[in-house]
DNA sequence: CTCCATTGCGCG
DNA sequence: AAAGCGCGCAATGGAG
């Protein structure tokens, strides 16, 4: 069963049930922003799926008032899939003009806290009828593509991931402050304030300064940095660290270790945890979907790139674990189901996958395995990786003859499309134009290297693009599967009786391919449990029977550091 | 002053 | 442009 809902320009919730097509069934109601989280759990047993235009925008109404749900559909972001996708482009929702449901929404947060805003026009303009119509032709277009099983298990696994970084934002990851300022001090000195250096890079600037002779020299400027590196003979063209790492000079050594102190202070340092960590949680804003291949962003806070350096302070809370799960070698296992490569799938099966590929005698170490799957996967053409390539073509004729087919369709201009469903944009009509001018008559030498290279960019982009959005599908389908069985599991043995979030194991974190469960300590092995079957439960939603292991490195740990 | 491109580096 | 994909963010410095 379906439930609209549809907010109105002061603020209140109307709901609508509707039926399986989507046209309205029964009566609504209008409820007030405080009467509706009550109304959601009374409705909650009979596990309606929600249907919303943007559960960024309503799910913390339901959060802030302890309520959650089970299921949703996140129109705005279905929408999304379903305009691109090459499986829905003949539906009406496929051949329409650009509506409202193209524009990025306003990043205003909660539109019917203030009294007159642009909600209220978008209200006006497009009231309760333009949502079921939109839901309506989304449930068509999914109805009548040729695979709709599988862009059902997308839009679900793209609305459960919604629900997902709605409630991990809400909750946030446990963050010691302590314990990372202790971090900080030790490998920076102490705090010092704004625009002064602390004491450690102090130093290290001051050994920089005098090994290329200029006392007054700011290393954190490139072009300066740059021109008093060759004015001591290095010959660099850049002040990348790799590049430097090559050379023998005395100012190489406090120049590296000063690049990788500054980083941290200014990416992760006190300033960072001022901003982001607030009563012992860092709340990132995650975006569900702000990916082309349907990987998750995120605003503010670089989430997703949390230094190894800082994990030491993510922490579980006292009588707490945190159950960390990373998919080993995600994208080629992908990639081997994809192609149905049964070779490649037996390469992983109940192992490493690179080591596997060893052990085939395809190559000789785990070092080239690895950069020879990756290389195959981005497109890369030169260096050892483009010499181990025909080696593992040989041994994986399919995997690599999906790659290449995918790349072939970009360089083309056309889209490829996920596992599930989701397409590849289309190049731009830039690209469209360096393309044709390579056709034209007149086309210098010039012109055509252009469009070439341009060609071959875009050919790596869609290769990965299938492989990188088909993993982002496994994983998200993954998280769900976790979520749901969290909250089946009783609580025996936490004195509670499920009904309070707090006392019951979450996921808090997600990286691509890794998920990890803020847990009580006594159900760490339950909660384990899960994650597994979870993720053998995902691969066989996504490719059925065919025999391929999803294998993951599990850890219950007290802190993100101890994890890898 | 604000806006924007560039550089460099963190993550998968 | 590291050799090859996808990102976000901070700092700098030029342009307006």
């Amino acid at each position: 069963m379906y439930l609209l809902v549809n907010r109105t320009g002061n603020g209140d919730i109307l709901v609508l049930p509707l039926d399986p097509d989507g046209r309205a069934a029964g009566t609504g109601r209008r409820l007030t922003k405080q009467e509706f989280p009550a109304y959601a759990l009374a409705r909650e047993p009979g596990l309606p799926r929600w249907v919303w235009e943007d559960t960024s925008r309503i799910y913390p109404l339901l959060l802030t008032a302890g309520v959650r749900v089970h299921r949703a559909h996140d129109l705005r972001l279905c929408h999304a899939i379903l305009r691109q996708s090459s499986l829905t482009r003949s539906s009406t929702l496929g051949r329409a003009e650009d509506s409202r449901w193209d524009r990025a929404p306003a990043s205003e947060p909660d539109p019917g806290a203030s009294g007159s805003t642009l909600f209220d026009l978008f209200d006006d303009a497009d009231d309760e009828s333009g949502v079921i119509d939109e839901f309506e032709r989304q449930l068509a277009a999914v109805r009548n593509s040729a695979e709709p099983g599988r862009l059902r298990l997308l839009l679900a696994a793209e609305s459960a991931g919604a629900l997902i970084a709605a409630e991990m934002q809400f909750t946030g990851l446990p963050w010691r402050t302590d314990v990372h300022d202790a971090l900080l001090t030790r490998e920076l000195g102490p705090r010092v304030g704004p625009g002064l250096r602390p004491e450690r890079l102090e130093r290290l600037a001051d050994s920089i300064r005098a090994a290329v002779g200029e006392p007054r020299l700011n290393p954190d400027s490139h072009p300066d940095l740059l021109r008093a590196l060759n004015q001591v003979g290095l010959r660099v063209t850049s002040t990348r660290a790799w590049e430097l790492q090559e050379l023998a000079h005395p100012v190489i050594e406090p120049l590296l270790e000063y690049k990788k102190l500054a980083r941290l202070l200014s990416a992760n340092g006190w300033y960072w945890m001022d901003t982001w960590i607030v009563d012992g949680r860092f709340h990132p804003e995650y975006i569900p979907g702000g990916v082309v291949t349907g990987r998750w962003a995120t605003r503010g806070g670089g989430a997703l790139q949390l230094p190894k350096q800082v994990r030491g302070a993510v922490v579980a809370d006292a009588g707490w674990k945190l159950v960390v799960a990373d998919a080993a070698q995600l994208e080629p296992r992908i990639l081997a189901a994809l192609s149905a490569d049964t070779a490649m799938a037996a390469a992983g099966r109940g192992t490493d996958l690179y080591a596997g590929i060893v052990a085939g005698g395809v190559v000789e170490s785990r070092d080239h395995a690895k950069v020879a799957m990756l290389g195959a996967m981005y497109g890369a053409t030169s260096g050892e990786s483009g010499r181990l390539l025909p080696r593992l073509a040989k041994a994986f004729p399919r995997a690599i003859a999906l790659t290449e087919t995918a790349a072939r369709a970009g360089e083309r201009g056309e889209s490829v499309t996920t596992r599930l469903g989701r397409s590849s944009p289309h190049p731009d009509e830039r690209w469209q134009a360096t393309q044709a001018q390579a056709y034209d008559p007149g086309a210098t030498e010039a012109d055509e290297r252009r469009a070439r290279s341009q060609a071959r960019e875009w050919g790596r982009f869609t290769r990965n693009f299938i492989v990188q959005g088909s993993a982002a599908e496994w994983a998200l389908c993954w998280m769900a599967e976790i979520r749901r069985e969290l909250r089946m599991l009783p609580l025996a043995g936490t004195g509670d009786s499920g009904s309070e979030f707090d006392h019951a194991p979450h996921l808090v974190f997600f990286l691509h391919d890794e998920v990890m469960v803020h847990t009580p300590a006594v159900l760490a092995g339950a909660v384990e449990e899960i994650v597994r079957s979870a993720a053998d439960t995902a691969g066989r939603h996504l490719f059925g029977d065919f025999p391929v292991d999803f294998l993951l490195t599990v850890a219950t740990v007290d802190s993100y550091a101890e994890a890898k």
